[in-house]
RNA sequence: GGGCAGUUAGCUCAGAUGGUAGAGCACCGCCUUCACACGGCGGGGGCCACAGGUUCAAGUCCUGUACUGCCCACCA
């Protein structure tokens, strides 16, 4: 039978449940992560175990959650936000928190609106066909037939939120607070309405604030235009845009140019139309780009807008919303103004007033949303005074919240000092309304939450509110606390406000993470988060960026189809402290399903010892309701007394990672909490400790049972510390060993964090396995470099470095026989070498292993000589340093200690190998 | 134009306070050892982008260079 084949035969036999040990145990032999994961998914909300229970002391943790999309579908960089958070929220569980984690999700007004007119447009129909009404009652239906989706999805990925407590932000509550918010800072003078030149999409038919749009480079021309003279002569100008020609109120030079000092104060004519522009200076020209001669259409160039507030140009609009020209634009009207430039070219050409044309690429701003390029245009839109806001925001960082990794508060300080007002109005249809109306009897502006039965002034009925609705983000500014129940005061508020941490990505640091601190800040007083743990950004194959509507996601749900939610989890969190740019690779996945698969057969391995045929048992996995101890005993009691170097090894080694892992987690570095969780599990628990106890199970007796003991508390645990990584299997875990420990609770979500055992720290006796794991390598490599059959039992001579070594050795006979499979071992400090033999030094001690029999003398020849250049390079090296008088007289003296004695060592060493090699010699 | 990252094994990436380079996958050899072939044991493979500097000692700190990527601003 092939690899291939044998490999398929046992995934068939997996699959159908027909493995060989299926009778014999109560976990299935490989591991179906989707049956479990189901059911506990199942139980967990069906027994509201992440309802949080009146506060216990000491701090509550709570986050809210990024709100995805309703209508969106979970991408590969929700799944790792989700991860991220989860992983949070259950270790502060763990801690005895009490954890609340708010789920909820956004109605994304330009994107969801996008999404449903497209399948409008597929039925031939507009919004407008349908009119507001219908249009807005459609997009809820949309809703509620696709936001189950999302909701599915977050639950796929084990999120242990509160769904008691889901919000939405199109919700009454949410709704009342946009309002309460928009109503008090326009009271406060810090909302107003004004003419302001805005990105304007003319497909999406709306203003964008400037974060919504995004540049790409673009090949373009730039054409060189005479302007001609008033006096005479032309002034040469360069556009990328000759169609906003029309619009042109100046030509502006720069103040200190001197080709132009005469002309400034004249007038210019503006081709084609004759209007007369004054040429006007300016520093903001650059002199030393094109002609240095600037045409000003205030209308119609962010820039240029400036210029005309500053100078007091006329603004002249050439091109509708529409993007087509206007009645003023001559014969260009009606034009789309692609169209109007090939035409105001050709015009140019005729009347010789085009100069030239070169290549010339320009960063051209597009729409978020659909894409399309993004026209300045000037409109009256509703803003946010944000400098007052900012200001306090600025200074919470880091007073107030700390922003993790540090470097991204630098990214958050330029924001906030480069701020512009934010323009909130939106010309759609989805979204909140704005709380506007105008009297259409006097005129009155009207701003309040709730509609006003007549106008305050002069009474009329005729009330108008205002078609636009607000921005997303603006009820996303507000969601760490009108998810917690505000504008009302106490209950969640009091007890869940200031949020405990904010886990997002880098992206949405401007868009959201700024806007929710400026809002925090001002209505409550206090900055919405203690920390703000910004992550790297998952990108798609190409390195571009997943976005909700540009339709490039990749769907997380396939990985854990594949793979398991549990592997898809641990992957995201070893990748976790990369700062930035992630590209998942689906073989890492793979890769950590067999880390899943590992755990699985470490507990079905333990499950199959710890079955007492004398005492009770479970009767099934998953329902753990076993509730009888196994033993009699309490078998936690006692461990450090337990004799055995493996025991104290594996449970010192489990001291540590105890240790170790929620350090990690305190401080953000999940992949250091993942890389200690996997090398603890597998090159340890698994590697070498189950090996270790197979003996001990086989003698039976009191070996067997403190071998189970601790197995048991070490599996246990374990499964404790992975918990936060990898809930479904660890759950899965626990419930079946739940039986043997005594009637504890069954939900290892339930469960704290196990408490440190001080006794059990042993540095000591750590070291002494070490020595004996080293020689136990030494003798496989042996066997393995000069090919042995594993089946050949190896006779071996080891002469101990010292009698300490010498002792640890002996007392560990069984060990060394059993893990390198010796038929004879003689521990003797001046045994007399067996020849032929290999060998070989580890940890001080020299190790034969006589070749009689199994002669491959080339092969062991070769083998020594490798082993002496290796250890010859190292002792160089070190030799190298110790004879440098600075790095003896300056270095710490235990360094230079241990140097000395890894040389003698080494020294030692290659002595002995080279009077081995030398009876090699043909 | 300004700012910030990255450049480490064939690939994807870890390497916190400077002390003889790690993981996963891939690769090579041996093994149907009674938890696991999604496995076991062993192995090969890296002058840590380049050039200087600080230090007894630098992947790790400093300066500069070259690529790559991102963010911000934007030149008509």
């Amino acid at each position: 039978m092939s690899k291939e084949e044998r490999k398929e035969a046992a995934e068939e036999a997996a699959f159908s449940g027909q493995g060989p040990e299926e009778s014999e145990n109560f976990l299935p032999r490989g591991y179906s992560p989707r049956e479990v994961e189901a059911r506990w998914r199942e139980r967990w909300e069906r027994n509201r175990t992440f309802t949080p229970v009146a506060p216990a002391e000491g701090e509550p943790f709570s986050i809210v959650i990024p709100p995805p999309n309703v209508t969106g579908n979970l991408h590969i960089g929700h799944a790792f936000n989700l991860t991220v958070q989860d992983l949070l929220c259950r270790h502060a569980r763990q801690m005895g928190r009490t954890v609340l984690w708010v789920p909820g999700e956004d109605h994304a007004g330009i994107a969801t609106q996008n999404v449903v007119e497209r399948r409008l447009a597929a039925e031939g129909k507009s919004r407008h066909d349908l009119g507001r009404e219908a249009f807005i009652a459609r997009v809820w239906r949309w809703k509620e037939e696709y936001g189950e989706n999302i909701r599915a999805q977050i639950k796929a990925m084990g999120a242990s939120v509160d769904w008691s407590r889901e919000r939405f932000t199109m919700d009454e509550g949410l709704s009342r607070a946009v309002r309460r918010v928009f109503v008090r800072l326009h009271r406060e003078g810090l909302i107003y309405r004004g003419d302001y030149i805005v990105n304007w999409c003319t497909r999406c038919h709306t203003a964008l604030a400037d974060d919504e749009v995004e540049y790409a480079e673009l090949p373009g021309k730039i054409w060189n235009i005479r302007y001609p003279l008033e006096e005479g002569g032309f002034i040469g100008i360069a556009t990328t845009r000759p169609e906003t020609l029309p619009g042109d109120s100046a030509v502006a030079v720069h103040p200190e140019d001197e080709r132009y000092l005469g002309l400034i104060g004249k007038k210019a004519v503006l081709p084609l139309l004759g209007r007369r522009l004054t040429i006007l200076a300016d520093s903001y020209v650059d002199r030393s780009f094109g002609s240095g001669a600037l045409k000003v259409t205030p209308a119609h160039d962010r820039n240029d807008w400036e210029l005309g507030l500053k100078h007091g140009l006329e603004c002249i609009q050439v091109i509708d919303d529409n993007g087509r020209m206007k009645e003023n634009a001559g014969v260009f009207a009606g034009l789309p103004k692609e169209e109007a430039r090939k035409k105001v070219l050709e015009a140019l050409e005729e009347a010789g007033l085009l100069e030239g044309e070169r290549e010339h690429v320009h960063n051209v701003g597009h729409c978020y949303r659909c894409g399309e390029i993004i026209e300045p245009h000037v409109s009256t839109q509703w803003f946010v005074a944000v400098r007052p806001l900012a200001e306090k925001a600025r200074a919470a960082v880091p007073a107030e919240t700390r922003i993790y990794p540090d470097s991204w508060s630098r990214t958050y300080y330029n924001w906030m000092d480069n701020i512009r007002d934010w323009c909130i109005s939106r010309q759609i249809w989805w979204g909140h309304r704005i709380p506007a109306w105008t009297c259409r009897g006097c005129g009155e502006l009207i701003v309040e939450e709730e509609a006003p039965a007549a106008c305050p002034r002069c009474r009329g009925k005729e009330l108008e509110q205002d078609p636009d609705v607000l921005d997303t983000w603006f009820s996303s500014a507000l969601w760490p606390f009108s998810t917690l129940g505000w504008p009302d005061s106490g209950g969640d508020l009091e007890t869940f406000y200031p949020t405990s941490v904010l886990v997002t990505g880098f992206d949405i640091i401007f868009f959201w993470v700024a806007r929710m601190m400026m809002m925090g800040l001002h209505f409550l007083g206090k900055a919405p988060f203690r920390e703000v743990y910004i992550h790297a950004l998952v990108r798609d194959a190409k390195g571009d960026k997943m976005s909700k509507s540009r339709g490039n996601v990749i769907n997380p749900l396939e990985m854990i189809a594949k793979y398991g939610t549990d592997a898809l989890r641990f992957t995201l969190t070893a990748f976790a402290a990369m700062g930035r740019d992630i590209r998942l690779s689906e073989e890492r996945i793979e890769g950590y399903r067999h880390f899943v698969n590992k755990i699985w057969n470490a507990a079905r391995f333990a499950l199959m010892h710890l079955r007492d045929e004398t005492g009770p048992c479970p009767e099934k996995a998953g329902e753990g309701d076993g509730g009888r101890g196994w033993s009699g005993e309490n078998p936690e009691a006692g461990l450090e007394s337990i004799p055995g170097t493996h025991h104290e090894w594996i449970l010192h080694r489990l001291e540590e990672t105890k240790r170790a892992v929620p350090a990690a987690i305190r401080e953000y570095r999940f992949n250091d909490a993942a890389q200690e969780l996997y090398k603890f599990v597998w090159s340890e628990l698994c590697d070498w400790y189950l090996e270790l106890i197979k003996p001990d199970m086989q003698a039976g007796g009191l070996p067997r049972e403190q071998a189970r003991r601790v197995l048991l508390a070490v599996l246990r645990e374990t499964m404790l510390l992975l918990h936060p990584v990898m809930p479904f299997v660890t759950a899965e875990i626990w419930s079946a060993l739940s039986g043997f420990a005594g009637g504890v609770s069954p939900d290892i979500a339930l469960e704290p964090y196990p408490a440190a055992r001080p006794a059990c720290i042993r540095p000591a006796c750590a070291g002494r396995m070490e020595m004996i794991q080293a020689v136990i390598t030494a003798l496989r490599t042996i066997r393995a470099e000069l090919n042995i059959a594993p089946s050949r039992a190896l006779r071996v001579l080891i002469r101990p470095a010292d009698e300490d070594r010498a002792a640890v050795l002996e007392g560990h006979r069984s060990m060394l026989v059993r893990l390198a499979r010796l038929e004879e071992l003689r521990l003797e400090r001046k045994g007399e070498a067996p020849r032929p033999a290999a060998e070989q030094v580890a940890a001080g001690n020299e190790i034969f292993v006589s070749l009689e029999g199994v002669v491959d003398l080339p092969a062991e020849r070769a083998r020594l000589d490798k082993e002496l250049a290796k250890l010859e390079k190292e002792r160089l090296l070190l030799q190298g340093k110790l004879e440098n008088r600075n790095y003896v007289e300056k270095a710490p003296a235990e360094l230079v200690e241990r140097d000395r004695r890894r040389v003698a060592e080494l020294g030692a060493a290659e002595e002995k190998l080279r009077g081995t090699r030398q009876g090699f010699m043909p």
